[in-house]
DNA sequence: CCTATACCTGAGTATTTTAGTGTGTTATTA
DNA sequence: TAATAACACACTAAAATACTCAGGTATAGG
């Protein structure tokens, strides 16, 4: 799980699409003009939250993009995912590096650690996002006291990774 | 905020550190053997994580580097932003770009959610990385139960867990 | 049917970041 | 004084980022 600029734009353009959502599609040439993107950099983004579903593309006079399920379950996780592609995250698959002394400890620290990040993504919806600002009364609504209570139901079943 | 491996590697290493605590500081030597990261690349991870009083040095013959302060008041967020360093964010800083249209709605966002993941990373603190390792018993001590409670305390509202 | 539109594809490129090597210098201890 | 290990700086290869450019393809409207 990277957390860069990258992943940024593309969150960025997908809010983008969730908030201009109507009848008719978002065009990237819109995007690219609102967020100060480059248009063709936009559309290699683009390319791949389409390959992950993301978002679908309409070709032709009136097309553009729309999302490609409802914003309530697309997470920032899955976007960053989408654009980033491919990450092996480990670097050792399990096997390398770790022959030496501790055997790999402060890595499955990281690991830990990596998975935390992870999910704390995977609990941030497009919707929330969206939600937060345009109830512009309340200033926080807000996602993290949903997903508390959604923590609170799981937390008994113990959530846990597998040792090594 | 970003989270790459080289944020990676400077976790890794204060966790090496932070575990192999004792009177004898850590030497760099030692780190790139164990965690399997050229020495060198260490020794300038390490000048940064110094200029941040994260660790401090140690010269000569049984030398080395140790903790700067103690591990519970070391986040994540400080290890990573060490490392990285000058990360202006925002892109615009408050009046470029955002001249268009929708006065940066969806920068808004991001902010919004860059801060919370910040957050996150600094309610992490090296001490409860470490515990949850060598506490090796339990598998979850956990940071996740503790942060809820603090959690739970805020909200106000107890209720307790339920089964999934 | 034609044409403008806007998605789609792929190749190429400049800049930055990552990850590392290499050569020293300085402080400290035994 | 000699070994040690931090510290400092210059340099480099490879990768990722952030584009540009040059086309191709589906589609709606005239």
């Amino acid at each position: 799980m990277r957390l860069t600029t990258k992943g940024r734009y593309a969150v960025t353009a997908m809010l983008d699409v969730a908030i201009h959502h109507s009848d008719k599609p978002v065009r990237i040439a819109e995007i690219a003009e609102r967020q100060g993107i480059s248009q063709s950099y936009l559309e290699q983004l683009f390319a791949n939250l389409k390959k992950n579903g993301l978002v679908c593309g309409r070709r032709g006079p009136g097309g553009g993009y729309q999302l490609g399920r409802k914003s309530k379950l697309i997470t920032v996780a899955n976007v960053i995912d989408a654009v980033n592609e491919k990450v092996d995250a480990t670097r050792c698959g399990g096997l390398k590096n770790c022959t030496r002394s501790a055997p790999c400890l402060t890595h499955d620290l990281w690991e830990d650690l990596s998975t935390e990040i992870r999910g704390f993504l995977e609990r941030i919806t497009l919707e929330s996002l969206v939600r937060k600002k345009t109830l512009a009364g309340e200033q926080f609504i807000d996602y993290r006291r949903i997903a508390l209570q959604k923590k609170k139901a799981e937390i008994s079943s113990g959530s846990n990774l597998n040792g090594n």
